[in-house]
DNA sequence: ACTTTTTGCGCAATCGATTGCATCTTTTTG
DNA sequence: CAAAAAGATGCAATCGATTGCGCAAAAAGT
């Protein structure tokens, strides 16, 4: 009764005295078995409960219906978010999902990505870990030529297609905000300016500045990592200068956040006396007092494209021979940490 | 230079005039292979930039090391942190992780655990879909003796592995804690009581209470889906009461968070007027102000332990002939929001 | 009635790694 | 020094599904 091996379609075959191949052909629809047997055959293939092996499938058509994910942490919004749309589009494709954390180590990267190769996975998306500075492990892929897109965290290095979105003006148009808000001496904390996406935001800030006739001064950008900690000891820093800030935009919402719980405790007035905006619209920054503005990094439609763009790459035949990059859409969020006008 | 098809095995083997059979040994450093004919494929393998093909390693073995995981969805801090537990000891382990996830759907929750099945997976991990009420499409990997590990939505029905919290104990805690803080009229947003966990939590509310020789009064229990709406409708519904309650205890953060939005909107001081605790500690909770007293459910821990014991169970000869279930504990952290006294 | 086409199905190889058994060589033992 | 034991490697089957090719029977065409 309680099956301990499973069955094969040679046990289906047996039991109706056919060959396996019939059975297989029956099972796929396939034009050359007669309607008759193949009603007969997928009848005793339910009521032997038949479950078709994939692995044995997959290696013999070279094919998985995999794909293969490695971000940093999948315990974070916007990742978890972002392949939460994968997965909704890989699934609706008939794609399984391997997902894997690199926990921001170059190692465990390539531990991963090669763990992934070895699986066969039919295509790779990917985030690049906070230490990756070399790109050798993903040549396994490019070389064999399984498509491969990167998201977020990307460099020029890498041929690829990649999901993005548009940093520089994410940069100019946080700031245009708060200078629309009357602020008139915004600061910027900024992240590590080896990555790109940091680097364009700056030059957004820059530019956005620059564009409304407002001086650009050093003292008011601070580089950082962007931490909690390092959102307080930049707001201290800043309000300690001659001339102080009277608005910052952030790189992202944690260290907002940050600088606010700061500025709180010492008893400036948000938005009154200092504006605050910051990035990627954290599930906290609608419900904290003051709610924070920031523009909204779009994860999960993030996640579909990336999937759909890397789904297609799989099934077309002939490849894309120029490597795509997609530029999202970022939406300011306008919320009470930046609304002194109204 | 740029091999298209992988090389195998038998690639190296005929490099080198010997057998696939001794390569496949000596890789797998099997004692029957000589030192140094190790060494040699060793260095061939290498130097030809072997990548074992896991599908065909996997179809022998009958082994796939891998780890299929179904929750309802993965863009929750709750699951996803679990399943960063998870993929922790997996990959430590040498297992991949296969995540879907269900929506909370019936339907596709039996697609996917069809799907994990037919992929051979070593194990499953799952939390049941909200619609969940039957199971025979577990049943696919019982029959197989396929370990199974149930976390967080279980029922009594299921026969298998279990990792939960007290949630009486969750009831009672953060009850009596409301009492110790000088409540004396205490609410409680209760779940859907069809599901077990609600059920217990409000088991343990009403024991915290009798415990205390206080009242238990019916309409102060509320039965919703613990959603925003729900949660600021109830609240109106509790106020508008002939004795309104001066505290609640909410099912979950979410909940409690609506509460304190729509007190704080009609001017009630918290925690002086009206205490409030949430459950699960989920990271607004500390942000928001005044910041939300909660039960930490350790969904990390709970990830970890959950993979611990699947991964004991694939590989353990003889199977547990009972099946666990393990209770975690959950820590009460005291916030703002019900920080009457000191 | 005979050839050609179509239809339905089976044989056997294949995907790549693994492994029980056999074979051959070398070393040890009585 | 022969026999037994140990050591090193190869042969071929296996895991389960798929598919090119071939064969036979039925249907269609001449």
């Amino acid at each position: 009764m309680d099956q301990k091996s499973s069955i094969t379609i040679h046990d289906i075959a047996r039991e109706l005295n056919i060959s396996a191949s019939t059975v297989s052909r029956a099972l796929n629809d396939n034009p050359r078995i007669s309607k008759a047997t193949k009603e007969k055959i997928k009848a005793k293939a339910l009521e032997m409960g038949y479950q078709p092996n994939t692995i044995a499938s997959n290696l013999r058509n070279q094919k998985t219906n995999t794909i293969g994910i490695v971000v940093p942490l999948i315990n974070r919004h916007f990742f978890s978010s972002f392949i939460s749309g994968v997965e909704d589009v890989a699934f609706a494709a008939g794609y399984n999902v391997i997902i894997s954390q690199s926990n921001d180590l170059l190692e465990k990267e390539k531990q991963i990505v090669h763990s992934l190769f070895s699986n066969r996975v039919d295509g790779l998306i990917a985030s690049l870990s906070m230490q990756t500075d070399e790109f050798d492990h993903f040549q396994l892929f490019s070389k064999k030529e399984i498509p491969i897109v990167f998201f977020d965290r990307v460099v020029p290095e890498l041929e690829a297609h990649k999901i993005v979105v548009d940093d520089f003006m994410v940069g100019f148009k946080a700031t245009e905000h708060l200078i629309q808000q009357g602020y008139k001496r915004i600061a910027h904390l900024a992240g590590p300016t080896v990555l790109h996406t940091y680097r364009d935001r700056m030059a957004g800030y820059r530019a956005a500045l620059e564009k409304n006739n407002m001086p650009i001064d050093e003292e008011l950008i601070i580089y950082s990592r962007l931490t909690r900690i390092d959102g307080r000891d930049a707001i201290q820093q800043l309000l300690a200068l001659p001339q102080p800030p009277d608005a910052a935009f952030c790189g992202n919402d944690t260290s907002a956040l940050a600088m606010m719980v700061y500025l709180k405790k010492i008893g400036m007035k948000i938005p009154q006396d200092f504006g605050l905006i910051g990035f990627s619209d954290e599930p906290f920054s609608e419900v904290v007092t003051p709610s924070i503005s920031t523009l909204k990094q779009p994860a999960f439609e993030m996640g579909l494209k990336a999937a759909e763009l890397l789904i297609q790459e799989i099934e077309s035949k002939n490849r894309l021979s120029k490597h795509l990059t997609i530029t999202m859409p970022t939406e300011l969020i306008q919320r009470e940490s930046s609304s002194r006008i109204r």
